[in-house]
DNA sequence: AGCGTTCACGTGAACGTTCACGTGAACGCT
DNA sequence: AGCGTTCACGTGAACGTTCACGTGAACGCT
């Protein structure tokens, strides 16, 4: 029933298309013909080749075809971490934008550790045509291993001319959301940051605009680990800190979710008591209750631009110029603000 | 600065090894025995080829790499929604077992959509050495396109031999559950089931065998649509039909978190007016509030049990059995029952 | 001085397909 | 009957690497 190779000490000789035209008594191009639905080929002997190919357990090597034929793309999608939501959100995208293609991707979950960035990159140059991405380690890294590559990456500023990038446009998002809670009447804005990085966020620093633009102190930041947990335990220090705020920006919905819950928990209700608004605009801010307030971006069109710009650059015409490769994060009003 | 390929007009001709031999003024060979950092070779003349290479913009064909030393590993990974949680969850763990392998993963989105299915089944045999994954179509036209491939299913039975499949095994778990709810006093209790397939889950036979040995009413079962809003009209129903209902099972945690969302929203409190119980054990349900009790699976376990199997059939040594193809599932205790 | 060994290369073959082209037999038309 | 065309194949070459082996020069030892 099934095939030799599952007899233990046989090793499993790989069966080419030789065997198959030797099996069926015709040549190689013939078999080719039969398995790739091509013409000039006889029925009786499409099914013949058809059979001995099936019965020799045969699979057309994929190397050799691709080889010949330079026909598929593939491109490889590089994320710190699957199970975070944003990263869950911007992959769906990029494989929806690669699948209208009929591109393939592979996908490299580094982890979040800079070890296993590296190992990635050692190996993913001889895997995939164009990589796509988010990588914490330094520019001229990522240049040494991608040499010759297009590579778009996501979510962060890049340096050097060599590579493309996605960015985050949400000064005009954050705006309006200070904008939102101070019509609301709100005078004490405080911030949850993001604490994993050397230099204060962008977002932070939209926020800050913002807050003193009004006329607001927008000293009231405290860093929280990038978790729901990280966001409960900052909203208790800032809190501890600074007891008479009334709303809280934070760095992204995860942050912002975390917020949340630990509102409930102090018996603060929102958004009476407590206004919360996140950054990325999850899906999951709809699951949870209220409904989260969030200064969102369009997760869809981010991977969409991702994989608009690699199709450029392979193809070498026209790529999209730095102004181009935004996405702009809008406020979404629901339940918590 | 830019390689000549940007250029409009001009086709992107391969540069191939040849053309950095000649460049270098050095053989095949030695460009080689450069690039991949053998021995054999004179560090002048090494820098010589690499600088050589970096000028051309060379890039080693993968294919004509992969033809000759037969290495590499690539497996498709074929799930129907990356964003539904289950999923995201199997296909982070399916990446992680894979990855300590040095295994590369295509991941194909088949958009719940039995038309991008049949399309995935298409071209992914000529892409990968095998699949794991989730199809909702018929077993014979899986078997027709991946002939001679391994395949390892998830989640479903499947019935010839031609396939391996990893079960989720939640009867203990779910007797264990209803056992819970009655220890505390609850009599009435509900399912809310899937509705999306013609037969009824096996998960509602392990609730009704468990309900019915308890001297339960097995009966107040009703089916949800596969999401938060699925499960919140799913309660809804079940409330009107049943109002004495003081506990709820569900096919799985996203449902239950409708559930939950749905309860606060009627005014019943969790788990003291109504207790709630998932099945799936996601990370989600850490998120919400209160915390959700669930009948957990360990995703991780089923991601690497399932990359596992495919190496032992990829190797045709020792495939597991049925019987060691199982998942357990149990119940975790949080705060929504 | 003689000879074995190491170094730093190069050359032909092979990996397993598809493409371009060649070819004999059968067919169809005038 | 003669000849062009179609049908259903087959054959050599090519895709771009790496592997196995070959080779001349330099080196080191007695």
């Amino acid at each position: 029933m099934v095939s030799s190779s599952s007899v233990p000490g046989t090793e499993p000789r790989k069966v080419t298309i030789h065997d198959v035209a030797r099996s069926a008594g015709v040549s190689r191009q013939t078999v080719s013909r039969a398995l790739n639905d091509k013409d000039e080929i006889d029925g009786t002997t499409k099914q013949r080749v058809l059979d001995a190919a099936r019965a020799l357990g045969y699979r057309p090597s994929r190397f050799a075809r691709g080889l010949v034929r330079q026909d598929t793309t593939t491109i490889g999608l590089v994320i710190p971490d699957l199970l975070n939501p944003f990263f869950t959100e911007v992959a769906a995208a990029a494989l929806e934008a690669a699948r209208s293609r009929g591109w393939h991707v592979v996908v490299y979950d580094t982890a979040d550790t800079a070890e296993e960035e590296r190992g990635t990159l050692q190996v993913i140059s001889s895997q995939v045509d164009a990589v796509v991405g988010y990588f914490s380690c330094p520019e001229d890294e990522v240049e040494l291993f991608t040499r010759g590559m297009p590579v778009v990456l996501i979510g962060r500023e890049h340096r050097t001319a060599r590579f493309s990038s996605i960015r985050i446009d949400g000064e005009d998002g954050v705006h309006a959301a200070v904008a939102h809670l101070v019509a609301r009447g709100h005078a004490q804005i405080g911030m949850l940051d993001h604490d994993g990085r050397a230099e204060p966020s962008i977002r932070r620093e939209w926020f800050t605009a913002a807050a003193t633009s009004h006329g607001l102190d927008a000293g009231m930041v405290v860093g929280a680990d990038q978790s729901a947990d990280g966001g409960g335990a900052a909203l208790r220090t800032l809190l501890t800190t600074h007891p008479d705020i009334t709303a809280v920006l934070t760095f992204n919905d995860i942050i912002a979710i975390g917020a949340l819950r630990e509102a409930r928990r102090i018996g603060r209700s929102v958004p009476e008591e407590l206004a919360v608004i996140g950054f990325d605009g999850l899906q999951l801010g709809a699951v949870v209750e209220p409904p989260l307030t969030s200064v969102a971006l369009d997760t869809r069109k981010l991977g969409a631009l991702a994989i608009e710009q690699v199709a450029r650059l392979l193809t070498g015409v026209n790529p999209l110029a730095a102004d181009d490769l935004v996405v702009r994060a809008e406020l979404r009003l629901a339940g918590s603000a």
